[in-house]
DNA sequence: CATGGGACCTGCGAGC
DNA sequence: TGCTCGCAGGTCCCAT
């Protein structure tokens, strides 16, 4: 479920309602993609300050230090005053006075990890290499060519890639691509200026309305636990092989890129 | 240092 | 019905 529109969505679902909450208990089940880093008791009376989103990962700032946390592919959040028992699927429940915060994670590709500072080895393990926010300011279109430039790889992949641009995930990589008429095995560094520009600009538009629409399907998402509304974003491309283009009524067509399905429009995306 | 492949783990649907 | 296989929203780590 997890692509950036996601994590942001989730993010704003509970960010306020759990701000200054104090941690009075963290029970962690199953081994997650990496340890904690700390004893869990050593979080206990420390405050939630903020919870801010870098990439696919929140961040909680804590009294001391901050946790990262990450979805993986199959991960969820849910912030609730009341939480049945803990199923076998649910690996970390973070208690509050505000609410307990539950990571609901099938596959366990995600991750809680605390680290003393965001500056720390710890956390730049995580977060050092990540490329710029695509929703913020610093998504700068000549900036992004000249990155584009460097890379050998096909466009697809140096975006999946996220030292570029963080956000774009195997979903938004194909739409974006689709909106933009590029094929997704186009060389990065061949990429001519103005298709640049329009990539640039495919994928703000992809992840800012995909945003738009996850806050209003995150109701049925959070009440009805589970995955209602994420492919309510008709995709385009995605999932559709075979189907007719939306726009020139061709099959889609999927292929395999670094292990990954990859969906386009042999008409509408040129090589 | 950029790049490609493997690894991690579980559930689900398709096909036999 | 029951089993096996392939595939799924991510990304770090390790050879090359």
């Amino acid at each position: 479920m997890p692509e950036l529109p996601e994590v942001e969505v989730t993010r704003r679902s509970f960010a306020d309602r759990i701000q200054s909450a104090r941690i009075l208990d963290l029970r962690m089940g199953k081994p997650l993609r990496w340890p904690l880093g700390v004893e869990p008791s050593a979080l206990q009376g420390q405050r939630i300050l903020s919870v801010r989103r870098r990439g696919k990962y929140l961040l909680l700032d804590l009294d001391e230090g901050l946790l990262l946390l990450h979805l993986g592919m199959s991960g969820s959040l849910n912030f609730a005053t009341q939480q049945a028992p803990a199923g076998p699927h649910d690996h970390m429940d973070m208690v509050t006075d505000r609410g307990v915060l539950r990571l609901h994670d099938p596959r366990r590709f995600g991750a809680v990890v605390w680290a003393p500072s965001e500056n720390s080895a710890t956390a730049q393990k995580l977060l050092g290499h990540l490329g710029v926010e695509p929703l913020e300011g610093g998504f700068d279109v000549d900036a992004f060519a000249l990155a584009l430039k460097k890379r050998a790889s096909a466009i697809k992949q140096v975006l999946l890639a996220g030292d570029i641009v963080v956000g774009v995930g195997n979903i938004y990589a194909s739409e974006a691509l689709f909106m933009a008429g590029i094929r997704p095995t186009v060389k990065a560094s061949r990429l001519s200026k103005p298709r640049v520009a329009r990539l640039h600009a495919a994928i703000v538009q992809v992840l800012a309305r995909a945003v738009q629409q996850g806050g209003s399907s995150l109701k049925d998402f959070v009440s009805a636990e589970g995955k209602t509304g994420y492919f309510q974003l008709e995709a385009a491309v995605y999932g559709r092989t075979g189907a007719p283009c939306r726009v020139c009524s061709s099959p889609i067509r999927s292929m395999l890129q670094g292990q990954r399905t990859t969906f386009y429009c042999p008409t509408c995306q040129k090589p």
